[in-house]
DNA sequence: CTGCATCCGCAAGGATACTG
DNA sequence: CAGTATCCTTGCGGATGCAG
């Protein structure tokens, strides 16, 4: 697994790594005001694969941005939940969000 | 060239779309109170390959972020600056930019 | 149920040289 | 000055199968 460490060239950048790719905004999104378990996880993010839904999840916990609890049972179950530091991008990813619905409407025509 | 025109699953995911890649958010950000010209931006986002810019740059005025004005002189003289919707987003790289400049000192421990 | 292992294609991004 | 034109590398993300 490679998980993005390299320097940023400002925090601007920093940030747009932590929060860029494919599914990591909408991950959070999904978990702003859920704890959600792997399954429910991997159908509300429509069209994600086991495997990126696992290594975004794995990147956004190394970023400490979502938490991973395992529930030691059989079946197993293991919950995802937004950190601290994860909740604080709510609200910003909650005003991109408004700003795409906006332009998607506007295009629609 | 490949400008990414397909459908978003959502509005996130659009968002991240018009913002995302490598260069999109740090050239939002430069321009956001200035008009700049080729050479300038290309001093300002330090590591960046003239055809990236040229690229990335085409791609924003695609998307209605930048407005490019181009005056025929010689030498030549392009002038990019940040169109009404690409004004609305600097707030929210802001904040972004602020978050990541805390969790950057955060980590430096 | 919650993943990991493996293989693979393709587009994003990089390097370098050249042009109007 | 403001880009193009080529060629090349990388690694993201997809598909599929297997495992605890």
């Amino acid at each position: 697994m490679k998980i993005n460490k390299e320097k940023a060239h400002c925090a601007v950048d920093y940030a747009f790594k932590r929060v860029g790719g494919k599914y990591k905004g909408r991950i959070l999104w999904v978990l702003r005001d859920d704890v959600l378990r792997y399954g429910e996880l991997k159908r509300a993010i429509v069209g994600i694969t086991p495997k990126m839904l696992t290594q975004t999840l794995k990147e956004l916990e190394s970023d400490e941005l979502v938490s991973r609890k395992v529930y030691l049972e059989v079946p197993p179950k293991v919950e995802y939940s937004l950190t601290e530091t994860g909740k604080e991008l709510i609200p910003l990813i909650g005003q991109l969000r408004s700003w795409g619905e906006n332009q998607m409407a506007r295009y629609k025509s």
